[in-house]
DNA sequence: TACCTCGTTACGGTTTACCGTAAGGAATCG
DNA sequence: CGATTCCTTACGGTAAACCGTAACGAGGTA
């Protein structure tokens, strides 16, 4: 079992839960914290020490305060993690649903789990922390195991998404060029923007540009 | 302090957390439900045995799974329970932040507080109980007091919002008179409708219609 | 070099959206 | 009853989006 672990959530009463759970399986060193920033800091801090975490369970949005901080997000606690420390263990615990965004989270920093916050969430966090301090693979809640074999995620790449994106924030068609240019995004004539956006709403059966925009929104690609 | 109290809460790990907080404070009975048709069973149970609860907190939004329900979400079960149990004091714990979603719990349900899941909620749900079985005052979370005073609310109406959703499910404007009739709604002239669009566009600050729905997206409007 | 392919770009015609103006109709008020 | 106001509707011109077609150009192949 893990000696040393870390909660990274804001929400108290889901705090106190998991923690619970952790000590429930025999976790001796339980530390938690409620924004990225203070995880952070514990993390540096224990790797320091020369007593580093073996596991960090992290939720992916944390509500923004008035607090100052410089880590704002889950994610941006993971990519800094996995860098600093490659062979932490990382669970993510989340609600987030939103299946682009989970997937870069396994690809691009290598998380070794997935635990959707639930009906079920306690006994699937003790499943994957189970299984991740015994073999070196990575678990995900049933009711994603999808997101990881679905194709859409990759037939969509960031030239799409910025154009949704600009798109969302009020950048018409038809100026989307001169966006495009000043960003230094190519390819970026009115033409095959043009072309694009009607490869999107083919792609997502769209009626039309607004509809388009609202089930990205719906999945949450911007 | 309340005797009888029942929590709707599809998260298991926040339902431990409240049900903890509910014990510490003196609460002697306390059940728990994972899907509002359950809350609604035992609701509607202690009534008939004449032994009714005081105090209902309840989540608003319930994952869906493949179990068959009648109601979906926290705000059915609220108006529900309200009508049937009108003395009932309800309490709303969620993540929600959409204004015109909260505000009309409020205005057409009465709810009697509204806690918002987050960093403080277990100390803000402790506050909000004690204050609820001292006098008949409501209670909301600091952090969501605004809403109850801001003005943007009331100055979009069902009219609007049926208009933002036809848009966003990609109805074009061009045929939103048709739609419009189908579905009986007044007025229902092409004018009209692109009068209105306008309207909200200028509202809303939104560039053009498509921005606009990404900002009703974001509101949680639709 | 000649040829093919594929992504990019240009262009013109049609449809839809956008925006101002004005006519019609119902409710209100003196 | 006429006058006023407000909402609804109609219309026309301009701008933007939509859609098909074709030219252009880089990279790969024979």
């Amino acid at each position: 079992m893990f000696k040393k672990v870390i909660i990274a959530e804001d929400f108290d009463s889901i705090n106190l839960a998991v923690m619970q759970v952790l000590s429930e399986i025999g976790v001796t060193e339980i530390h938690h914290a409620k924004y990225c920033d203070d995880a952070q800091i514990k993390i540096r801090k224990a790797l320091l020490d020369n007593q580093p975490f073996d596991l960090l369970i992290t939720d992916l949005s944390f509500i923004q305060d008035n607090r100052k901080i410089k880590l704002a997000q889950g994610d941006q606690l993971i990519a800094w993690a996995r860098n600093e420390q490659p062979e932490l263990k990382i669970i993510v615990h989340s609600i987030e649903n939103k299946a682009f965004f989970i997937k870069s989270l396994f690809e691009n920093y290598g998380v070794n789990g997935f635990v959707a916050k639930g009906r079920r969430s306690i006994s699937q966090l003790k499943k994957a922390i189970k299984k991740l301090c015994q073999d070196d693979t990575t678990y995900i809640s049933p009711e994603m195991e999808h997101i990881l074999k679905d194709e859409t995620v990759n037939e969509i790449d960031s030239y799409d998404i910025q154009l949704i994106k600009q798109l969302s924030i009020g950048v018409s068609q038809e100026k989307m060029d001169l966006k495009f240019k000043q960003l230094g995004i190519e390819p970026n004539s009115k033409s095959t923007i043009e072309k694009r956006i009607g490869k999107l709403k083919d792609y997502f059966k769209a009626n039309n540009t607004i509809h388009l925009i609202a089930i990205a929104k719906d999945l949450g690609i911007v």
